[in-house]
DNA sequence: GTAAGAATCTAGCACTGCTAGCGACAGGAG
DNA sequence: CTCCTGTCGCTAGCAGTGCTAGATTCTTAC
């Protein structure tokens, strides 16, 4: 009993370390370098190790996602919690500010293809967190506009910024009056209306 | 002399037909069945022809992403001659149906790390022409806002919507009513206020 | 016809994700 | 304490990747 439960608990424990090892090796030096052998290196065990947790390395970066979904969700959910400006901007910052510092994370959750059941399904707790939080910071927005739409509008925005600026295909600077731009268009010309 | 210009001009052809075979390639099983093995196969010469063509693998999908742009352009250059609706409509609608339907082709140009000098640089032509396309489109709602600045948020937006929707994280349906939003939020509620 | 040169291919390297099958070790039984 | 048994992790290997050195074939010019 006792003896099974310490196996499992020290099992638990590797199934992390493997994941916080792939997500450690991506965001320092890309996805690319997250190879089966180099994850086992670090984690200092054989490759046939990591199959015995995950079916294989998509199921790995499928994990690291999840928790970045978490980990996105508790960001925006402290930002809202010590908020200054509007609640939209207070979002956005946080939302772009993570996309920024995680891009190897980032990547993990939104652009590489995990086939996650995102939409339907039903997706993990973490994404729907994350999720919420978005709908919270469009609400005092949204007018008669209907709210789950206008939030997956606000999320495509952003996400739009945040991959575009990632390639460098936006001008560097220019950042904030694209910010400025989209909470203005958002906010029914209500607020931002002029600077 | 003349004998010369036939082999740079096979030269080019078959350039070309590198560039072709790895876009159809791509657009029937996807980027990671494009491998350079594949590829030659396709072509009908062996692996080294297509270095002595290309630096590597990245520049041939540089190269496929590159035209990726001009049919682009084309594309929202014969929406704009032939619209019906608002320029901004016609614009981001064309501009979806071409994620939707070259959905490979819109990976290498927009999501792929594919580094192209997009910002400054100067960026190729192509995708010049079809970032022009886009400014003609959001010129009339701008008014006194920055119309380049407009604009990259106006792609942002629809390059979110593809990306995510491409990757099954929006609701299917409700396409129709998130281009309605985008397009009344960038509007100034000038038009699109009400359906 | 033959030599020079360019164009192309064969074969191989170091790497990838993944797995079959062996060996060592731990736990329980006598 | 010894032996058996079953789990566990490892070594070694497969088929595939991008890329390239060197041999080979073919074309051209004399």
């Amino acid at each position: 009993m006792t003896i099974q439960n310490r196996r499992e608990r020290e099992r638990a424990e590797r199934h992390q370390l493997i994941i916080d090892a792939a997500r450690e090796l991506a965001e320092e030096e890309g996805w690319d370098a997250v190879t089966t052998r180099r994850l086992a290196d670090k984690v200092e065990y054989s490759q046939p190790v990591l199959y015995s947790h995950f079916k294989g390395k998509d199921a790995i970066v499928r994990a690291v996602a999840v928790q970045g979904c978490g980990e996105l969700a508790r960001k925006l959910r402290k930002a809202r919690a010590t908020q200054h400006k509007s609640r939209l901007r207070t979002a956005a910052e946080a939302y772009l500010e993570f996309a920024r510092e995680r891009p190897a994370l980032y990547d993990a959750m939104f652009v590489r293809e995990v086939d996650i059941p995102w939409g339907t399904g039903e997706a993990p707790q973490e994404l729907r967190d994350a999720f919420g939080e978005l709908v919270a910071a469009v609400e005092p927005v949204a007018g008669e506009r209907d709210l789950e739409t206008l939030t997956e509008v606000f999320w495509s925005s952003l996400h739009g910024i945040a991959t575009l600026t990632h390639g460098k295909r936006l001008r560097p600077d220019h950042h904030e009056a694209r910010l400025g731009l989209v909470l203005g268009a958002l906010s029914l010309a209500k607020q931002e209306d002029r600077p």
